[in-house]
Parts: C-alpha cells; structure tokens; sequence
RNA sequence: GGUGGCGUGGCCGAGAGGCGAGGCAGCGGCCUGCAAAGCCGUAUACACGGGUUCGAAUCCCGUCGCCACCUCCA
C-alpha cells in the first residue's frame, strides 16, 4: 500500500500515484514577505516539510518548490507607509529583511529548506509569457482604459470555481472598491500597470506598458517553471484556496498546463480560538515564541497536530507539549545510560514500526503515529526496568528513526547545539559531579538534611537531580 | 445567499458500525531515606432529538451551536 493524500479537488482521500515513478514534485505557496512571520507561517512551512521527509522516507526524490512573494500590494504599500514616517528602507529592502526573517524562523525549526526557493521579482519574463499565451488565447485582455491592467477574464473558462466547488453566479456579488476596467468585477488581475505614486523600482516592462505581475500569475509561473507544466502536489494554507488557488488553477489550465495532480491545504493557526489578524492584534510572532519556548517543542506542538486541523494556540498546549517532548527525551537519554558500555550500545537498528508507516501514509496521520511513538517509549522504559536490554536497545533504534522522520529526533545534531557551549558543559560537569559526590557521601552517613540541601540548592538554579540505578544524573531544566 | 469543515472524558487529540488510540492533568499503588524519573492500576466520553441495525461515537433524518472562505491572508 502506498501513500493516500486528501485531495481538495476530490473533496476525499487519494491514492497517490506520482506522474513520473519514485518521483514527486510539490510546489507550495510561500509567504508574502511584507511583515515578520508569525506562528501560522511556521506551520505551514513545517507541514511541507513532514510530507517532504515522509515521501523521502517511502523513497521518492522529492522536488519541493516554496516560493517568496517579493513584490506585492502589500510590500509597496507597507515601505511606503514606513517611508512616511521617515524610513528610507525601499520595498525591495523590506521585502529582504523579512524574507531573512522568515529563513530565520523555518531553520530554528529545522524545516530543511526547499529544493527551489524562487523569488517572484526572478521571474517576471515567466509570468509575462504566461500572460502573453492567456491574451493569445483570449482568456484574458488588456484593459481598455489605458492603466495597463491585464486582466484574466472568468467568463472564458467553464471551469473556473472547480476547485473550491463554486459557481461564479452564485459567488458573493463583489464589492469591488476598484473595479477599474474589469468586464467582471470577479476577473482578476494578471497584470497590473504602474500606478504613478508607486516607484518605478516596482516596475518592469512589458507589452502592455511598464508595470507589475499580479498575485496569483506569481505562483502558476514559477510553479511551472521549477516543476514543469505538469507537477504532483500544490499545496498552501487553508485560506488560499479561493481566490489564490482557484486563480492560479483557472491561468495555468487555461494557458495549456495540466497544472496540479493533487491540491493539498493546511489547517491554521488560531488564538485562543480566533483568527490571528492584525485588526485584533492578537497574532503570535514567530520570534516571541521562539524567544521564550524552546525550538524543538515548537516543533513537536504544531507538528503534532493533523495537518489539515485547525490548531488552536494556547500556553497550556504549549506546556503539554514540552512535557510529552520531555518523555521523549527522557526515555532515549535514559536508555543511553543504560546501555552505554553494553553490546547493545550501537545496535544501529533503527527500525519504524509498520503501525507508524501506516499511520504516516493514510494522509500524514501524525497524531496516530506519536500514538505509536508514544507506546513504544513506553515499552523501552518497561523493557528498561525490566533489564531486558535488548528490547530497550530496539525500542531505542524504533524511537530514533520515528523521531527522525518526524524532524523532533532530540539527539539530532540540530537540537544538541541548542544545549551550548561544550566547554562550558563539559566545566559544569565537572562542579555538578563534585556536588552529587558530597551528597552521595551524605546520603551514604544517612546526613539527609544535608543531602536533600544540595538537592534544593540546585532545583532553585534550574538543575534537577535524579536518583538512578547507575548513579545520580543531573540535568537542566526545559532542555 | 454560496462553498467547505467542526462539536469525543478536567484539557489536548485520534478513531468512523461490535475489543474505551495517545498525550497532559488528577487519584491509588510499586520503586525511593524522601523525592525525581519510570512502571502498574484508575473514566457512567463521543452536541441534542428521532430512526436504521442483533449492535451506533461511527450510517440516515432533523435540531442546536461553532468556525473558515466568497478578491489582503500560511
């Protein structure tokens, strides 16, 4: 049995047949980079990037394409609001620092980066073709008030509202504050001409006059570009779907591209059970959350949700998922202790469980798989307590691997340089060991009031002791 | 108005006709000098009302409530 995906087109779940064998090319919509990331753009970037690591692990070559948005209503708009008020940064600087601000969110995250990450401003050439064969073929046409605008007419392609299972008759009348020269208010720009406040750094030429690609040509361009006229996955957040998705559907077929094999939306973010928007101000910024909770329980909370649920932001959930990562942990630093100097120390097996493969199949079903990672971490605690050393040893390879795929492997180099300064371990050690020796000693002349000092000395700077079989072992707390 | 989705125990969160996934929290026990960690045990859960069925959280009909999208959105 293979990998199943739900499909937004079908409305249902799908075998996944890929269009060329052992290969699969994704194409997913990257952000706009007009202000800094918050909690839901993370999200979205690491769903991708599960899938990604599954298909890998099933053994397809994985060609995943996430673009950056880099020119944009948006991007202007915001550049020039912060020129007003004494900025000289352009857009096209805007537009980088939050662009790195992104990068610098997907890597704290371990979100490995995109096979292609095209800029939209790298292809405009693209996107002016694309245009170019949807006027030829009459799905679209140059405004005819002298703007510039090109639009995509709807009324020309039949299939236009498939996707979202929409009839344009019955979609909301729009209340177009700037219809401009639309023959409907619901065709939508594929072009749009420079506007005389706007700089000319935002224009580029065209056979229909200086100006700028609109939104959704963007994505079918560079789609078709970076994967071909013909690709496996489009993916993107649960509020692209229309109009995004829908546009980019209706160009890309009109103008002659089979497009997209299977259409795949992740859920999003909410706060406290409300949309995060800058009208409430309530939106979680990546870097506040990454400032204040450790990157790898960041990771573990919103991966370990369903991709395509909505995931609903509290501190509480937050804490679940530190401890539940904590038991993780916890088990595979315990069995190392153990095992260490024993023949099973480098058994290497690492093994998933054919119950998580299931899961992982039946459309990236992660909450089932940490079910199994979950009861495995217990068998190798039992296993461990029990002295069966073998079985800890593979339950111990079986938790790697699942961890490893799920990207949340605690001993993976990626979370291991977020502990510090080896040196500085290694020091700290050094002063911990002479500490438990003392309280070992006291413990030993049954001193317990001493013992126990030591013990609530170091709980209060954020060292927890526990008492082991082999000893007493220290660690800091939240790491 | 159109389209899609949701309502599961104190909380999070799977499942989709018949053995109560998993996590967090709680309670009892084992272990421990005491803890911690770990293990074991521990729950009249499926929005409401009908129906189908030997059997329904799961299927059907209805009701209520919530959410998303309908040209800014990951």
């Amino acid at each position: 049995m293979g990998i199943r995906l739900y499909d937004t087109r079908a409305a249902g779940l799908r075998d996944f047949v890929p269009i060329e064998t052992g290969k699969v090319g994704i194409y997913v919509c990257g952000p706009t980079v007009q202000s800094s990331p918050h909690i839901g753009h993370l999200r979205s970037a690491l769903v991708y990037d599960q899938m990604r690591r599954w298909f890998n692990y099933r053994g397809y070559e994985v060609t995943l394409v996430r673009n950056v948005t880099d020119i944009d209503d948006k991007v202007l708009i915001n550049a020039a609001a912060a020129q007003a008020s004494g900025s000289s940064e352009q857009w096209w600087a805007l537009a980088y620092r939050y662009e790195r601000e992104f990068d610098e969110g997907y890597r704290a995250l371990g979100i490995q980066p995109p096979t292609y990450e095209p800029r939209a401003t790298a292809n405009i050439p693209q996107m002016q073709e694309l245009i170019a064969r949807l006027i030829e073929g009459e799905h679209a046409y140059v405004a005819d008030d002298a703007s510039g605008d090109v639009y995509f007419d709807v009324h020309s392609w039949p299939h236009y509202g498939e996707l979202t299972k929409q009839s344009i008759d019955a979609m909301e009348p729009a209340t177009d504050a700037d219809p401009r020269a639309k023959r409907d208010p619901r065709d939508f720009a594929l072009w749009k001409g420079r506007k005389d406040d706007e700089p000319e750094s935002a224009a580029w030429e065209s056979p229909w006059g200086p100006g700028r690609p609109g939104w959704h040509i963007e994505c079918s361009a560079m789609s078709s570009r970076y994967l071909g006229p013909h690709f496996d996955i489009h993916g993107g957040g649960l509020d692209l779907r229309f109009p995004h998705h829908e546009n980019e559907v209706a160009q890309s077929t009109a103008a002659g591209n089979a497009f997209a094999e299977y259409w795949v939306h992740n859920g999003l973010v909410n706060i406290s059970g409300q949309k995060m928007s800058k009208s409430l101000g309530n939106s979680v910024y990546a870097a506040d959350l990454l400032g204040t909770a450790r990157p790898l329980v960041v990771r573990y909370y919103l991966g370990s949700a369903h991709y395509r649920s909505t995931i609903d932001f509290t501190e509480s959930s937050l804490a679940e998922a530190e401890a539940a990562m904590e038991r993780i942990s916890g088990f595979l630093e315990r069995v190392d202790r153990r095992l260490a100097g024993t023949r099973f120390a480098s058994s290497g097996a690492e093994v998933i469980p054919e119950e998580f493969a299931r899961a992982m199949d039946d459309d990236f079903a992660v909450p089932q798989a940490l079910a199994v990672l979950h009861d495995t971490v217990r068998a190798g605690n039992q296993a461990l307590d029990g002295e069966d050393l073998g079985a800890a040893a593979t339950a111990r390879g079986q938790v790697e691997a699942m961890t490893e795929v799920l990207g949340i492997n605690p001993l993976s180099p990626q979370w291991q340089a977020a502990r510090g300064d080896t040196r500085a371990r290694t020091a700290l050690d050094a002063l911990l060991r002479r500490l438990l020796t003392d309280r070992q000693a006291a413990r030993q002349a049954r001193d317990f009031a001493l013992a126990d000092r030591i013990r609530s000395e170091l709980a209060e700077a954020g060292i927890t002791i526990e008492d082991t079989p082999t000893g007493a072992h220290w660690s800091i707390d939240g790491e």
